[in-house]
DNA sequence: ATCAATTTTGGTAGCGCTGCCAAAATTTTC
DNA sequence: GAAAATTTTGGCAGCGCTACCAAAATTGAT
């Protein structure tokens, strides 16, 4: 093997078959190819059944590319998303990308890494291919950013969130409400000593209005929180397991953790199960997201189920329809779980 | 709001700003300035301030679209997955991701679910955007998504796996190997009667060859599988707890047990505990992915660590540099943990 | 100052397809 | 059977950009 990339020993061509070659094979014009390829205008079937034929024989692909220059809309749906490590992420792009699929779009990403910098280059970067859509994490974004999206006359899906001002659709749902709620539902059951262990909040900025909703409630109730471990970095199982060793260190006194999401629940579960601390008598844990995971635990995770894969299948059809603007709020459901 | 897409209050035009007219408002020529924005061939430092200048006050964003059609080469990267719920696809597109766009190219992805007729009709789908490299799971496919990959002058990457004859390039690592080790790993531990827990082996295949080498290598040594549990669909940490109930409560003398991937064996793990089945006094459990929940429960899970985002890396560098057809064996670590 | 070498520049022909239109073929109507 | 209505067809401009080339401007050598 050497440099030379493709050198395939049956079919040999530099350049792909065109539709000006399916035309002459066919013994038809390229408009016939054109039509009859895309089910659209009319033809006879024998110049169907003949251009089949030929497109068969030749291995011809489509360039959409040419096509997608020559008429309009790229079928292309941008997502610029933060992370690929959070799972919030996959089950979107999973919801979104059946739809897709079946609408005959293609998905592209980039991964910001919760940068908004970043976002802002790659949201260039996107635009630059003409999407049918553009798909991003929530509102906060460079003022360059939302600037460049209103004027680039593509449709804008802001998800995960539904609290701000959409530059054009928002599907998701409050996390000020699910902050609100997890207060709430801990206040409820007793819980009086409460704490918080999360990731990073300055860059996740959605698990930073949980946590503001949450503490405000707490704060309302007469119960402040009593203390919290915030994590650098993004969340992650070990980070949780170490954050709530970190807090019970400072505040043996707690009677309950609410963490920033599943991801860092389950790592204090397992500091718990470690450490022989019983759940929920001497310590209750609550999360965010109604990981899977959660639910296969010898106690069942008390946490707010999120419609990750539900939000992007509703924005892959909002979009492929091109639905008008609005705010789409699916909600949540509070998992009481036994860990709370 | 009402059905009207965009309305965007100051900057409302429907077609989005050419090449040409950025041109013209600075000046220049249209080769100038297509020339400054790609920093190739020559221009002087005062056409390139002309053109940034006008660049930055039209807002132009370039047309990739017509780029790709007048140049070669799409700067798009294919990647036609089975699954995103498998952690081990997003860890491999976010390895590729950061590389592809620091080399200025967009990742587009499509799921098959494991069906090899879907991955067929999507190979076409994204063919047609002619992209530098279609990327791959593993060796199985349709002879016609075969033929059509090789007829289509782009590279192939196939990834996770090195057992097969590759189209082009194959990166990752021996899933024969990791299975074969797993079993001399139990059986030199001193676990003789072994079970496994899997998931749907005829879809994942790469699962399948594990479960193939680990029994193989168990036969040899004269300690052939006890007995098996396989649930169909996906893999789960849901599925891995129930297998293993099932698997226990059929063949309740087993010292071993081997999942398909750390998702199941988290189930397992999960069913012990919650059963008081000590680990791994009374049973052990070794996985397979290395995932860093498994390092963050009460006792380290002992399994095989493989390089996901590594491999996702590697391709992508492999593709952007143009590198000569090759496989490449990234390998894999065990971890001996403390479930086995 | 003169001519050669070099750098910078703009015009223009496509890239492969779709959209438009008028021409040709077919069907319907009287 | 002729005229009108309808369906089917092919030619060609043009989508926005890059590649190529020749012309213009600049620099260097003598």
């Amino acid at each position: 093997m050497d440099s030379e990339p493709k050198e395939g020993g049956d079919i040999k061509r530099l350049a792909p078959i065109t539709l000006a070659e399916v035309a002459e094979a066919a013994g038809v014009g390229e408009s016939t190819v054109s039509r009859v390829l895309r089910n659209e205008g009319s033809f006879s079937r024998k110049a169907r059944d003949r251009v089949m034929e030929a497109v068969e024989r030749l291995g011809y692909v489509p360039n959409r590319i040419a096509g997608t220059l020559a008429s309009t809309g790229s079928r292309l749906v941008a997502f610029v998303i933060p992370s690929l490590s959070n799972i919030v992420f996959p089950d979107l792009l999973r919801g979104a990308s059946g739809v897709l699929e079946a609408n005959q779009h293609q998905a592209v990403f980039a991964v910001t890494d919760y940068d908004p910098g970043r976002e802002e280059a790659l949201v260039a970067a996107m635009l630059a291919w003409r999407p049918t859509a553009v798909m991003l994490a929530g509102f906060e974004h460079n003022e360059g950013t939302r600037k460049m999206l209103r004027a680039s006359g593509r449709r804008v899906v802001e998800v995960l969130d539904v609290d701000g001002e959409p530059v054009d659709i928002a599907i998701g749902f409050s996390n000020r409400a699910a902050g609100q709620e997890s207060a709430a539902f801990l206040l409820k059951r007793g819980y009086r000593r409460i704490g918080y262990v999360g990731h990073d909040l300055e860059r996740d900025t959605r698990a930073g209005k949980r946590y503001e909703s949450f503490c405000a409630a707490l704060h309302t109730a007469g119960f402040p929180l009593v203390d919290r471990q915030i994590n650098a970095g993004a969340s992650s199982v070990e980070s949780g397991r170490q954050g709530l060793g970190q807090l019970l260190a400072r505040s043996p006194g707690l009677d309950a953790v609410y963490f920033s999401n599943d991801d860092m629940a389950i790592g204090g579960y397992f500091h718990c199960l470690a450490r022989g601390i019983s759940i929920p008598s001497q310590l209750a844990i609550f999360g965010y997201n109604g990981l899977d995971i959660g639910r296969a635990t010898p106690q069942p995770l008390s946490t707010i189920r999120t419609p990750r894969v539900m939000t992007g299948q509703v924005a892959a059809e909002l979009v492929v329809s091109n639905a008008p603007s609005q705010v789409v709020d699916l909600g949540f459901e509070l998992i009481e779980g036994a860990t709370a």
